[in-house]
DNA sequence: CGTAATCTTAAGCAAACATTAAGTATAGAA
DNA sequence: TTCTATACTTAATGTTTGCTTAAGATTACG
């Protein structure tokens, strides 16, 4: 769970950086929002800690900002602004939570855990006859095991979580594999093409179908 | 949207339950703990505003229970005890958010919202009986699904983008094929003449027009 | 009724995708 | 650490799809 802190002030930074690392998450940090909008659009997060008040763009127009693009990555807002205007800006603004400082480390992990509880809820994800577990890591197919390598399971767990959605190549590179903007070699291709072998898809089993020049989208037919 | 508001002090019930009602939501309320168990067992709701200090049953209680069979449906506790350590308890027992009282009844919708924010949320276009699932990607006439190619699909967005605006050649070409002032091949006709043909219009479904010697528009009748 | 614009059709061609295989990196075992 | 097995990436080839062009047919309008 890779977690990005928007911050400016050292020792705050410090501070969560370290707490949330023992905790198991993957850090970056930003300390300004410029910088912090770069990241987000080269990169996914799967939570965005943000403070208001931070250099070259404030906190609520950079929520707005990656709002433009993402409505989905939670992003918890995480300041010393507490009068009830200001709380209820910033929740329109797309954020899905907002810590008034002082809050105690306990709290921010109890809040951040949250967001990652209600991820697939179950931790079972499905597609038509397919089932992904994914606490145990595994793919079931008709309650039959497939054996899927990490990238072929990164892949189709983000089809799967898009379910409905197409979802483009560029996409694709971004969040699955964090490319931005390279010369596609047609990875894409040969991982899809492993996955349909190995799900060994039948006709009427068109669950994963290709838009051509667009990308992949999966659905329960 | 339909929320179930757990709260047995009556001004309170009553407050929200028709503040809430205004907003569009179909309410449900019960005055005690056990009396919200039973519902929460035999109806489903979207969202759970919970009380801390409730007969019978307590809050904290009720939201562990609700927790053993249901882990999905957002529970907002919605309490005076305001100290840290039991906001904690509130967020470990499963809830998805935690508002101090006395709250703003802005910020509390706000927060409400929050949970309905990310549900399916599909964008469509329509043009009389034809409708466009940008996200899915698949175009419909009267809930039909037609096969249109890149290309097609393309250039009819666009025109239903541009709904009620003549849309000229040279616009066209320069917005959907991203040409500039060359030679007119005629291109444009073949694709019009395709998607009108998938599409099937009949006379008086004449939702694409040719406005000769300019270009093309579309139109609701 | 003639001309210019548009519609329709079909064939060649290019781009996108599927598939396979070979090269490169990585992780785990000895 | 080095070796080996496994997975990942790239590149090459084959296949399919649909884009484009151009030419003939039809329609709209003076």
């Amino acid at each position: 769970m890779h977690i990005l802190i928007v911050e400016d002030e050292l020792g705050i930074v410090q501070f969560l950086e370290q707490g949330l690392r023992e905790e198991g998450y993957k850090i970056t940090t930003a300390n300004d929002g410029s910088k912090a909008f770069e990241l987000t659009q080269n990169h996914k997060f799967d939570l965005i800690l943000l403070d208001w008040m931070i250099p070259k763009i404030n906190g609520l127009d950079l929520c707005k900002a990656i709002r433009i693009k993402d409505q989905k990555t939670p992003i918890i807002f995480l300041t010393a602004k507490d009068t009830v205007q200001e709380t209820i800006e910033g929740l329109k603004a797309g954020a899905n939570d907002y810590i008034k400082k002082p809050f105690s480390f306990e709290e921010l992990v109890e809040r951040v855990k949250i967001h990652f509880r209600n991820r697939g809820g179950s931790e079972t994800l499905s597609l038509g006859t397919i089932k992904i577990d994914l606490s145990k890591h595994i793919v079931l197919k008709n309650d039959e095991e497939i054996a899927l390598t990490q990238r072929e399971f990164e892949l189709l767990t983000y089809l799967i979580q898009n379910k409905g959605k197409v979802c483009t190549r560029n996409q694709i590179l971004k969040d699955v594999w964090d490319i931005n903007f390279e010369y596609d070699t047609g990875v894409i291709d040969v991982f899809m093409n492993a996955i349909r072998k190995k799900l060994k898809l039948k006709i009427e089993e068109d669950y994963i179908k290709t838009i051509r020049s667009v990308g992949y989208i999966a659905n329960d037919l």
